[in-house]
RNA sequence: GGGCCAUUAGCUCAGUUGGUUAGAGCAUCCGCCUUUUAAGCGGAGUGUCGAAGGUUCGAAUCCUUCAUGGCCCA
């Protein structure tokens, strides 16, 4: 007979007795295993009542152990059959897996493990399937991105991620609240993605009969509402760009996005730094963490790099003597770097600047003041206009934040729009379309604004030490296992 | 999209130059055991070797294609 035949068989029995774990509606849980474990001289010999789930079992005859697994902790429990009497005999159809609530006194062995005599018991819910390898937990990747809550329950330094993940955003949230920012939600569900290059994913609206686009950034429609007089707002928020999948890449993945009125590129340089600074020391009561190998210093000020010098001194290039998209490939190739042919000028020197410089930063480094060219959203820097109010901080060579001086000077940003439509034209399936409607949202006069965006995910792989995006994502998207549940047809849903 | 690698019992993994009946630990099943804890002792069964073809007297092992995933590159 099959495990999971055998253990349907065991629930018959718990039925049969009056037993079913699956009516139990509540348990009158009173603490966590935690909280003993914390405190066993304030505990010992009280009456506890605890849930959780049974992770294993050591059989002793008229006796018996198990460990009770909850949310933060586990804990031992002892059955003794002259206490339990004819219940004892329940504990025949006991399995590893199954949700128990107990009840009992607590004491410490004598090889001083603390554990809960258990007085009264009750099956909460019974497990048809094996848990993963106790000793060794789940270690097939694809099986632990899969199943990620046998991941979460076999792998206790996989929960821990996710609580951290969790502190992160809570303490985001606060800061921001703390500068009496508003947290607001906009769509994502749009007729146009724009505010960033990217291709969007599309989707399909059966009643109003027409084609939708999941927003790719949000950064157009939180500067609408600045025009509406709202001065600090941010959204925590998902994305999706449908991109390739790698260790940094997730289809969906969550921005940080803020705007602040009144202010400009420094303004956010400050409150980035205070925000990761303080983020920083309040994980781990240091600004200084290891992420894979490295040591990171978090102690502010940031380093600040100047891009264009940067560029300069480090390939001999000057970035205003690259004129066309052919002398941007000739250095390309110069460089030994790779790309696309199709790309022009920009977007060479963008790379460039991806493979040159960016991997080198490996200390929390501010690199600022980009070409106008590659910001199309960035304020000109008025001692020169050819560069933008901009920075990116970096830090273990990866960009954590992006941030700049908010453009809001409507004809200057339709020219940008323009300019970039041209390539749009030539192919480049990346650059949004015209977004007429944000025009006119700024034709009615957004105040000087400073905007951030942070990508949580690589901020959360940084401060977990996570070598890979999908360590931090619970679900990441994988293929289906099942090929009936892959669709080809993207109008699939369309009546 | 390209290169390399992985896929064997429910889980974690061995499996030699192709050789007879594919193994171990945990888990499972049966028996014993009232302070154990990788509990212990005695006994038992684990299986479409990722899928489909092919080479061969003989394939988990060699070849081809495919599937899923990982790492690196684009």
């Amino acid at each position: 007979m099959d495990p999971r035949s055998i253990r349907v068989e065991k629930w018959e029995k718990l039925k049969a007795l009056g037993n079913d774990p699956f009516v139990a509606t509540s348990y009158p849980v009173s603490l966590h295993s935690r909280d003993i474990v914390a405190d066993f001289e304030k505990w010992e010999g009280q009456d506890v009542s605890l849930a959780g789930r049974v992770v294993a079992i050591r059989r002793h005859g008229r006796a018996l152990f198990l460990d009770l697994r909850d949310q933060e902790g586990r804990i031992q429990c002892h059955f003794r059959e002259d206490i339990l009497a004819s219940a004892f005999d329940l504990l025949d159809w006991l399995d590893l897996g199954d949700v128990m609530g107990v009840r009992g006194h607590v004491f410490k062995t004598r090889r001083g493990e603390i554990t809960v005599e258990v007085q009264q018991f009750r099956y909460l819910a019974k497990s048809l399937r094996d848990l993963p390898d106790k000793r060794h937990g789940l270690r097939d990747v694809d099986l632990r991105y899969r199943y990620r809550y046998l991941d979460l329950l076999s792998n206790p330094e996989v929960a821990e991620v996710f609580r951290t993940r969790s502190a992160i955003l809570g303490y985001i949230r606060s800061f921001l609240q703390g500068r009496r920012f508003m947290e607001v939600e906009t769509p994502v569900l749009l007729p146009l993605a724009g505010g960033t290059e990217a291709k969007p994913f599309q989707t399909y609206h059966n009643a109003l009969d027409m084609p939708l686009y999941l927003r790719i950034a949000m950064e157009l429609h939180l500067k609408r509402l600045l025009v509406g007089g709202f001065e600090r707002v941010y959204e925590i928020g998902r994305v999706f760009r449908n991109e390739g999948i790698s260790t940094r890449h997730n289809p969906e993945f969550t921005m940080l996005e803020l705007y602040q009125a009144y202010t400009d590129y420094h303004g956010m340089m400050e409150l980035v730094e205070s925000l990761i600074s303080g983020l920083v020391q309040h994980l781990f009561g240091s600004l200084v963490i290891t992420y894979q190998g490295q040591s990171l210093d978090f102690t502010p000020p940031f380093a600040r790099v100047d891009m264009v010098e940067k560029l300069r001194s480090t390939t001999g290039i000057v970035w205003q003597d690259v004129r066309t998209t052919e002398d941007a490939q000739g250095l390309a190739k110069a460089l030994g770097i790779k790309v696309d042919p199709k790309f022009e000028r920009a977007q060479v020197m963008d790379k460039i600047i991806g493979q040159i410089i960016e991997p080198g930063l490996i200390q929390p480094t501010f690199l600022w003041h980009h070409p106008v060219d590659i910001s199309p959203l960035a304020k000109r820097d008025p001692r020169n206009p050819l560069l933008t109010e901009r920075f990116e901080l970096f830090a273990a060579g990866r960009e954590v934040a992006n941030a700049f001086s908010e453009l809001n000077d409507p004809l200057d940003q339709r020219e940008r729009f323009q300019f970039q439509q041209e390539q749009r034209r030539a192919g480049n399936d990346e650059v949004p379309p015209l977004d007429e409607d944000f025009l006119f949202a700024l034709e009615h006069a957004m105040p000087p604004t400073g905007g951030l965006g942070v990508g949580i995910d690589r901020l959360v792989m940084l401060l977990t030490d996570s070598p890979s995006i999908r360590d931090v994502i619970l679900f990441p998207t994988m293929r289906p296992l099942d090929p009936e549940l892959s669709f080809t047809d993207v109008e699939w849903n369309k009546e």
